[in-house]
DNA sequence: GCCACTGTTAGCAT
DNA sequence: CATGCTAACAGTGG
């Protein structure tokens, strides 16, 4: 499921295991993964350290010396997992970091083979296409920024949310939980928000997803870092997945709605379609 | 066994 | 530009 908390947890795990570690091998499992450049551009990394790992949106990416970066995009089941030296790959497994010296091997795994691999040079990394067409970034772009964009949306609010041109790395389990916490209807049109509830809005963005970074991401289904650890923020979803339970915040009940093709949890009564600047305390 | 559903998004039709 | 549908694939739950 990673979303940009989940995108976030692994980079940061990944930049503190890898950062300054020699590449020992890379090994391709499954071909169709790697989407840009060749498998042979794969073994030139082989004694190159690893400059660091980082996040845009919900590509994790790992810049090596010798100028050459990976982009993965994990869409929905990729992840990393550390294992000891020359432990055999589950059939899940589609590539194959080692390293030289202490550092565990590092399995990139995929159970419904839609992650993607873009190996780029580091300086086309920026201007690669579908990176460059994110939007800014949820946790860095300011109130104001935030204010000029949304006014020029017409759009619902769910569907803007989980598109990544407008802000980047957002996805279907943490648009519903900032949209309860802002109070906002998803099929509220982003056009007619009045000024405190796009600075409520702004707000919640900010504040669901630094909560769920500082958990660990949600583990919904066999998410977990590359530690294997399991994240903790589904203990404090409100209305993901909880079709038919009470509402955090009154006395109604969650429903599921389809919305742009997603399935959507919201509460009907707390997040009326008309203005309401009233944030839930949580 | 069958069917519906799942965290993403590119591509194409309307 | 917005929105809806499909496809890519595997596993799970009813």
């Amino acid at each position: 499921m990673p979303e940009l908390p989940e995108v976030e947890t692994f980079a940061r795990s990944l930049e503190r295991a890898l950062r300054g570690r020699r590449v020992a091998s890379v090994r391709l499992l499954f071909r169709p993964l790697l989407r840009t450049g060749s498998p042979a551009l794969l073994s030139r990394l082989k004694g190159w350290k690893v400059e660091s790992v980082g996040r845009r949106g919900k590509y994790l990416i790992i810049r090596f010396e010798g100028g050459l970066s990976f982009a993965f995009h994990l869409k929905m089941t990729g992840g990393f997992q550390f294992v000891p030296k020359g432990a055999s790959p589950d059939k899940q497994t589609r590539l194959i970091f080692t390293f030289r010296g202490v550092t565990p091997d590092l399995h990139f795994r995929d159970t419904r083979k839609f992650a993607r691999l873009y190996a780029l040079r580091t300086e086309a990394v920026a201007g690669f296409p579908s990176i460059a067409a994110l939007g800014p970034e949820p946790l860095e772009v300011s109130l104001e920024d935030f204010a000029r964009l949304i006014r020029r949306r017409k759009g619902r609010l769910k569907s803007l949310l989980l598109n990544q041109a407008f802000l980047a790395g957002i996805g279907n389990i943490y648009a519903d939980e900032i949209l309860f916490r802002s109070r906002l209807h998803p099929l509220r049109k982003a056009s007619t928000l009045r000024q405190e509830e796009i600075e409520c809005l702004w707000e919640s963005i900010r504040f669901v997803l630094r909560r769920a970074i500082a958990r660990g991401g949600s583990s919904i289904r066999d998410y977990a870092d590359s530690e294997g650890r399991r994240g903790s923020f589904q203990e404090s979803h409100r209305v993901y997945g909880r079709e038919g339970e009470p509402c955090a915040g009154c006395e109604g009940l969650i429903v599921r709605r389809v919305i742009g093709g997603r399935a959507s949890f919201f509460c009907p009564k707390c997040q009326k379609k008309g203005h309401s600047p009233f944030a839930i305390g949580h």
